[in-house]
DNA sequence: GTGCCGTCTGTAAACGTTTGCATCCCTGGG
DNA sequence: CCCAGGGATGCAAACGTTTACAGACGGCAC
């Protein structure tokens, strides 16, 4: 020590008031050579902060909440907070993690949740969670969220099929998941249903085919599409993965893309660039980015707030005029 | 406190010796009621164990990663550790990660990296990290190390297409990334290279082109290896994605796949099966197991081990004979 | 009956900070 | 010249565990 006190060093490499500007030079100076630095148990115990925010995120064969935490770390790496992830890989990690959720909540200074689906327990967040709680995906009583609006972007999606002259269109929807209810998928077949009923096109059941979520589901879901009576000229996909297999279905059945199918994602996944995939953007970095600011002025005393983010129709070279 | 003090209900809870079973039950019991728990942060700051293992990945578009991070989060989650991640997104990420390795050593009790090449600094793990380190993807002296022999599975991809009477096998490359300093492309290379050689065929530095580790990137360099003189009849590409991007070019230029060119990619990406992609697979949530299990294993004082990866050949539509 | 050992429990000292409070000193106003 | 006030510092008490050590007690061998 350089002759000062404990309490004096403390205050000075925090930066606190009251501390006279030679001392707390002196002090960081010797911090420094020493290559010092404040034991971060020790300080976690006695100021209860832990600097640490706790992100709890799905892993179900996604890409999503993967770009999410990129966003997301991004911030609290500049702010100097740890983040501590919660990853649910199995649908019974969800249970165990709404379960622990309180001993969760002692480590960290607040929380992150990407499409964990709290809200569809019927409670708030408080009933789970101590700390001030950020959710996206989701709109959560008791905590800020991060949304889009599902509904209206699934409807956009349709429309832009209808715009090119399309009147029998497929939808390769995504089923729920055993274990992660989400409504999302309601709401994307709603907002489809939504556009075709408001351009005066029937509705046939029919065309409505699950598609598992996945590039494989997708690509049965077009062959099933193709087997029907009279197939949609085009297909609108509830995520970019499902359409990735449509399109390789429609190149296998010798559909020539957009010739004689249209086909519209949902996401802007990675590759969707790559590939031409007409989609719907999230931009899901931007929202990670988002949800880690919001809750830092949660844990800063603001108040909750709800975020719908805009969902912009990516027009690349799957969609285009009928046949 | 059920008349009893604190260092037994320590004790207790925490299933150490020399406690009744009749004390031990009355301390469990009390526990299960009151829902206590230790404070994590006072137990961490009296024992020294953090209970918590750090995790620092890259995250330059790639999947790999985020896989590798489902595997390891399941097992922790299973054995009570915590874990704690760092990110690399940007370059200077991996600058800035290797500079405060020291800081964030105190709050984790081992380390697991990811492609994060800190062997290329020349120096052993113990000048960067205090704690126990699994690296995957790299040899790291004082680490133990899960990898997967680059030059090899290179050389049998391109035997797989030599096999296949193609004579004119092009490569797409990845290049250095700007601050991830990786052997990996030069391995490939050279495993490309021992595979022509060893089949007496010619090594034409034309066939080989940057793909920059994207889509995109594949589909321009299959654009340029299709304006040669000669174009090659099969391409060997470093990564799924980049095969993606030659997909997709060789269908917008009417080749058809493997009819008129085969196309190999190498990771195994999630997309590549549902695609039909061949590629020699990297099984990477396995992989992330065996880090998390071999971190925990150095952390109980077993010593390092180095583990090789076998990376099989998968064999699905985009292979073909000589047109 | 004595001594010893082994099991169980309690006491108290860490662990390394943060923070409320007391103290000291210096400045400026009356 | 005295006193009030405030900035700078130190002291010591938390924070809530873990763990070394010391007792207490009972059983068993001699």
């Amino acid at each position: 020590m350089t002759g000062v006190s404990v309490a004096t060093v403390s205050r000075a490499l925090r930066n606190l008031p009251y501390v006279a500007p030679a001392t707390r030079s002196r002090v960081v100076e010797a911090a420094a050579e020493l290559e010092y630095e404040a034991h971060p148990q020790a300080s976690r115990l006695a100021s209860g902060r832990t600097w640490t925010i706790g992100l709890a995120a799905p892993q179900f064969g996604t890409w999503f909440p993967f770009r999410a935490l990129g966003g997301i770390n991004s911030v609290f790496a500049q702010s100097g907070y740890d983040v501590l992830i919660s990853m649910m890989t199995a649908p019974e990690d969800r249970r165990r993690f709404l379960r622990d959720a309180r001993s969760f909540c002692r480590r960290v200074d607040g929380i992150v949740l990407i499409d964990t689906f709290v809200s569809v327990e019927g409670d708030s967040a408080d009933a789970f969670f101590d700390r001030p709680v950020v959710a996206v995906g989701e709109q959560l009583e008791g905590a800020s969220s991060i949304t889009i609006d599902n509904r209206l972007a699934a409807r956009r999606a349709a429309e832009h099929l209808i715009e090119l002259g399309h009147e029998s269109i497929g939808l390769v929807a995504g089923p729920h998941l055993p274990g992660l209810p989400t409504p999302v998928p309601e709401q994307r077949h709603l907002g489809y249903a939504d556009a075709l009923r408001a351009a005066g096109l029937p509705v046939d059941p029919e065309l409505v085919i699950d598609g598992e979520w996945t590039a494989a589901g997708g690509a049965v879901a077009l062959s099933r599409l193709l087997e029907s009576a009279s197939p949609p000229t085009a297909v609108f996909c509830m995520s970019d993965e499902m359409a990735f297999g449509v399109l390789r279905e429609a190149a296998r059945s010798g559909l020539a893309v957009p010739g004689d199918l249209s086909v519209i994602g949902f996401d802007d996944h990675d590759l969707a660039d790559a590939l031409g995939l007409t989609t719907m953007r999230q931009a899901v970095a931007e929202m990670g980015v988002r949800a880690a600011e919001t809750v830092m002025a949660l844990i800063d005393g603001e108040p909750v707030t709800d975020i719908t983010w805009d969902v912009p129709l990516m027009v690349r070279e799957t969609t285009g005029g009928v046949g």
